[in-house]
DNA sequence: CTGTTAATGATAATGATTTATCATTGTCAT
DNA sequence: ATGACAATGATAAATCATTATCATTAACAG
């Protein structure tokens, strides 16, 4: 049966307080402050776990490695600060979407990705 | 000095026929029908220079392959058939996308990706 | 406390995409 | 036409993110 370790415990504290779409290293970073000997392997294993599990989305945004943030969130977008490359929620979505599908096409769903500087970053 | 090979003259006859953001692999299978030996290696080498040079524009949709179409096209998006994985240009844009921005945040350019079934695909 | 065994940590291996190498071919200025 | 050398094609190698391996550590039921 599974066990509870110091390490995944830390994962899921990092993602919790984050409340932003986290990569590997930033869940590493943040993790080793907490326990600091976490290895690489340990941070990919329970990610996909809590992946499988449904506890974290992963968040593809272009141009960079695969984030992850938890599951069962209000619908939302994402800001890319282009400075400190952290992505940010946006809690709106823009209105006039169902629109914009070509004719003879059906809208599923949707990406909206915002880029430019964050506030720390101005 | 550059020279001009039936290769190069193929890749960008297949980008400017298809009038939509091509993969490496849509590409190659295009360009094949006119030079039907070329290489794989001269598909890249080509794409790269062709970017460099600023004829060619990356776009890259979240969970695919690099894809590439020609620079200077009007502000537009793109539509991705989760059935034939093919990218469609959008010519429209959400007009509201200013106000999403968090505060103190600055929006420099933004991207939008509908997903969904294209009219071949219905 | 102690034994079982799941989980970890270090690192090798993998997979997928892109780039480098190099002998050969083809372009084009002369 | 022909020589210089840019470009090609086949394939090896480099990247980069992710997964597998395996000896060691540690969680937890009894």
């Amino acid at each position: 049966m599974p066990r509870q370790t110091r390490q995944r415990a830390a994962i899921q504290r990092a993602l919790i307080t984050a409340d932003r779409p986290l990569t590997i290293d930033e869940i590493l970073a943040s993790t080793r402050k907490i326990v600091p000997t976490i290895g690489i392997a340990t941070a990919y294993r329970n990610i996909r776990r809590l992946v499988d599990e449904g506890w974290l989305t992963a968040v593809d945004i272009p141009g960079g490695p695969a984030r992850y943030e938890i599951t069962g969130k209000d619908h939302h977008h994402h800001f890319v600060c282009l400075v400190c490359d952290r992505v940010f929620e946006v809690p709106s979505c823009p209105s006039d979407l169902e629109k914009m599908s070509p004719a003879g096409f059906s809208l599923d769903h949707h990406e909206v990705v915002l880029y430019g500087k964050c506030a720390d970053c101005r």
